[in-house]
DNA sequence: ATTGTGACCAAATACGTTATTAGTCACAGT
DNA sequence: ACTGTGACTAATAACGTATTTGGTCACAAT
């Protein structure tokens, strides 16, 4: 075991640079392509055209720009789920699209870049910061529903929103967190359903 | 991969013999002293007496041999939730029980029994029987209190039976399937007790 | 101060070779 | 029919080695 706690971003120098960009697109097509292992950091420094010394200049290791390109990735999926938060008529409308949009955003990504999806498994299991922030941000979201639906009426307000919240994230779990999901892929989608069903009918005022 | 789909139990020869307990036996001393991968067949042999081809005439492949033990261990891990709920005061109290019995005694597993529960993550991550009819049994369990809680008035009775069981299974999976709890410990006990708080809110009439 | 690199090293990985192991089978004794 | 085995093979694992890779550093150019 090599990494037991989370581990830091570890950029370096400047955080705005062509370069880094570069480095970050290079790295991104690699990944992708040839998936986190089979890439080496000379490769990228070729496909840039610079040397691979270079490269640490603005990164303190290799899983440093696997850290970027998964913050990229759950990055992306929060997004989608944020936008399909904000279309939902209520809150229990908001809590139905969040829980449907980041699986099925999830399970895409596993479908159309299995390699970068391996990245975001290996990430997961190893406490990465990028995807720590990630369930921090997914929970933010849905205290924010939670808060809404309390407001409105929607949702009971007995429990405290703090459990609440951690409850709801703890049963989406097989169908949020990546390595979960992989395991839960034949149960989908009738089983996300009908645990958002229950999670739904324990927030029943 | 290897096994996609379910295996079965393969066994060979006399269900009742002698020298089909003395193997299982000496399978379940080795296993947790070295580990499945580490016990080779001729060391079961040896320890019994006899040759390794006379094993073959009662398992049709040293997995078979795993997948006995592993019917012991989760089979133990059943009995142990199954005297806990019959314990219980009323349904509720039975599936409080039901939630952290199944969750304390397969942590117990992994760390009393670290190599046999290792045998439980493979197994079920490669579906192997045990562990199937295990999680059929649990979930029998599970809809006995549901029922037991209908009748009484303790639950809801609008939700179908079936998903109301299926869903509170997937929502206690981080806390029960060993490949997920494995990576929960760190959450317990108190991830474990909210997830069942926020079934038992979704059960209220 | 910033941009950029070749040379270098320890650690990890790929590779070819040897040694074990899972599983079978023909055969023997009762 | 039942109990039991040694000898055999194909597949796998263990092992030592050669190569690659992650990462650093001193140094050069602008």
């Amino acid at each position: 075991m090599k990494n037991q706690g989370t581990s830091k971003a570890a950029t370096r120098g400047p955080a705005e640079h062509s370069v880094r960009d570069q480095i970050v697109n290079a790295a991104r097509e690699c990944f992708a392509h040839y998936g986190y292992d089979k890439t080496t950091v000379s490769d990228l420094a070729r496909e840039i055209g610079f040397s691979k010394a270079y490269i640490y200049r603005f990164f303190e290791s290799k899983q440093a720009i696997g850290e970027a390109i998964c913050a990229e990735c759950v990055g992306g999926l929060f997004d989608q789920t944020r936008e399909a938060v904000d279309e939902g008529q209520d809150a229990t409308d908001k809590l139905r699209r969040f829980a449907r949009t980041v699986t099925s955003a999830t399970v895409e990504l596993l479908f159309t870049d299995r390699k970068l999806y391996e990245i975001a498994v290996h990430a997961s299991s190893e406490n990465w910061e990028a995807v720590q922030a990630y369930t921090e941000r997914l929970q933010d979201l849905l205290e924010e529903i939670l808060k809404e639906g309390r407001e409105n009426g929607e949702f009971e307000r007995k429990t405290p929103l703090d459990e609440t919240r951690r409850s709801i994230f703890y049963a989406l779990k097989p169908f949020i967190d990546p390595v979960f999901l992989e395991r839960s892929l034949d149960l989908l989608p009738d089983a996300q359903t009908e645990v958002t069903g229950l999670v739904l009918r324990s927030l029943a005022p």
